[in-house]
DNA sequence: ATGGATAGAGTTACCGGTAACTATATCCTT
DNA sequence: AAGGATATAGTTACCGGTAACTCTATCCAT
């Protein structure tokens, strides 16, 4: 930069200004640090400045994993966003384990990361302690019912699924199963079991532990806990589940001979393009992880430039597509 | 670290050298340092160590979209190795812009990255020579038909279109569509194109423009283009495209009332679950994406280590499966 | 004409590590 | 016992920016 400096016949500091807030210097030194800087290629040391200024333009975002398209799609919302006002992403992804995730933030925070954006609102508490006392802009995605650390952008799980409960059972259905992602470090599931839970209660419906049950996200695991749970409760009349699940019991009932939504009503989550592949599109929750990430990235950077804030919820909301799985 | 240093009883390199190579210390030291990083929660600064040492232990990886399976895959297996061997990630995406690539490559050139993992090999000449001169370790991935900037590692999507094609012409069909990502910016699908050609060619059959189109990734599309495929040239008798799309073509099949694969045989390429959902599993072409990601992170943490290599080529091939969308 | 605001630019010190070198003690080897 | 290798630790200078401050010129209101 020193360099740039000379040749341009200025100081480091103008140099400096030039790449940060370059109206604050005048248009003649502008044109000449400009002409300096495309002749040599010269592009300032983000290290050096980082060290300096005491912040980056990085923000990172930690995933359970990349592989599954609401987080996916998370994370190109986020990076699409960012990019467009130049800013990087680091991504970190922690297979749902809480410890991992405070490790990682941990060396986020050391990076000094403008940013840090975490699925859920499930953390250890180290990890709260850690993002609150640092002070950097923090943002959970994907679930509002708890109080957030800092910004918290999503949707009631809770809400949705008593609501989704709520309408089957309007709709008749008593015995209504529940096919869920395991519970375990995964708060959204644990939030749509308590929705699930009070609809039925407000409906005077006993809840029976088994039709609920958790698996991997892989269609074929729908369709072999479905089959087990319709072995054990034959007059199951309904699944909660979501997209990938909910499509393997939609093949295990046609396996099994049963109609579907006559016999038995499916509702996903998710609505992945997958969901209305089938001659029978699948009911389903509509969320969009690309707005929650694009929104995630814009309140993310509007926030550095403010001094703190109290903390923010925005619901996003939810939307159910009827379609040919239910009644 | 001078205030860890100085608690410790021992100076900062000391310090330094416990967090870079620690058997370089006395064990009696070791234990001290350890005893006040405990302590205080001392953790280095990156920044502080890049400008120093001019390096850092940030791995960049440039994708065109991060919404497919095959770059969240590969996303996925580079996060993994990468994590277990203490190093970051970051992420961009470049929706298919070479010139954007550019741009993305020089900015991680600027954060002094360990390496950096690109899709393909299809480069602008100044991303090309960027690389080169910085002599940073670079990964492209998914394709190996081109010499390598550095390391490539992949198949030959020109043979595999080849292979593939051929085997049809073996099996008697004469009429082969082609229904693929658009061609423009996607090196991989030139190349499957030209395995295409080179297969009808050595069996002397005509290449046919109208039996090529290229759509968006998502299954109507696929549905779609075949539909105007056929309408124009109905004596198709198979297909030849990626999961997505030729799940939507099986589909259109149905709705056409065309029988699968009697009337028309149809690959995809990739291997993804859904491609397996429907009554009929699609004959596809296996590629893995984890593998990929996984090996590119290695290669590259290895290739730090030593000094300037030869360029290398890592063929990890493919896999016919053939199933039942194809005689 | 004077005091004060504002724009544009420069000076200085510092951010927090590490490379490269030096210093010392210990242990062999011949 | 002398010379050399090895292990361990310290010293010094520097990496490349930016915050915070100072300085000067210009303009305006009174």
């Amino acid at each position: 930069m020193r360099d740039v400096a000379r040749m341009a016949g200025v100081s480091a500091q103008t140099v400096s200004r030039y790449f940060k807030n370059p109206d604050l210097i005048g248009l003649g030194n502008r044109e000449r640090i400009a002409k300096v800087v495309a002749d040599t290629g010269y592009f300032p040391n983000p290290a050096a400045s980082t060290l300096s200024a005491n912040r980056t333009n990085l923000v990172a975002v930690i995933v359970p994993t990349i592989d599954h398209s609401i987080f996916s799609d998370a994370v190109a919302g986020l990076a699409q966003t960012l990019e467009a006002r130049n800013h990087g992403l680091m991504i970190a992804t922690n297979g749902f384990s809480l410890e991992k995730e405070e490790q990682q933030v941990e060396r986020f925070l050391a990076h000094k990361v403008a940013g840090i954006v975490l699925i859920g609102q499930h953390h250890s508490e180290r990890t709260t302690r850690l993002l609150r006392a640092s002070g950097t802009p923090t943002v959970e995605l994907l679930e509002i019912d708890n109080p957030p650390i800092d910004i918290a952008i999503g949707l009631s799980n809770l809400a949705a699924a008593r609501d989704l409960t709520s309408r089957l059972i309007a709709l008749g259905r008593r015995r209504i199963g529940f096919i869920s992602a395991p519970p375990e470090g995964n708060d959204r599931v644990q939030r749509r079991l308590e929705g699930y839970r009070a609809a039925l209660e407000s409906a005077g419906l006993p809840f029976d532990p088994g039709l609920v049950a958790g698996a991997e996200f892989r269609i074929e695991n729908g369709a072999r806990v479905f089959s087990q749970m319709h072995a054990e409760r034959p007059d199951i009349d309904a699944v909660i589940s979501n997209d990938i699940l909910g499509l393997g019991v939609q093949l295990q009932c046609a396996r099994l001979g049963l109609a579907v939504p006559e016999d038995v009503a499916i509702t996903g989550f998710d609505d992945l393009e997958v969901s209305s592949i089938l001659e029978r599109k699948l009911t389903t929750v509509k969320i969009s992880g690309f707005e929650m990430g694009t929104l995630a990235g814009e309140m993310l950077l509007e926030r550095q430039s403010r001094d703190a804030i109290a903390p923010e919820v925005v619901d996003l909301g939810y939307e159910i597509l009827w379609r040919d799985t239910t009644p």
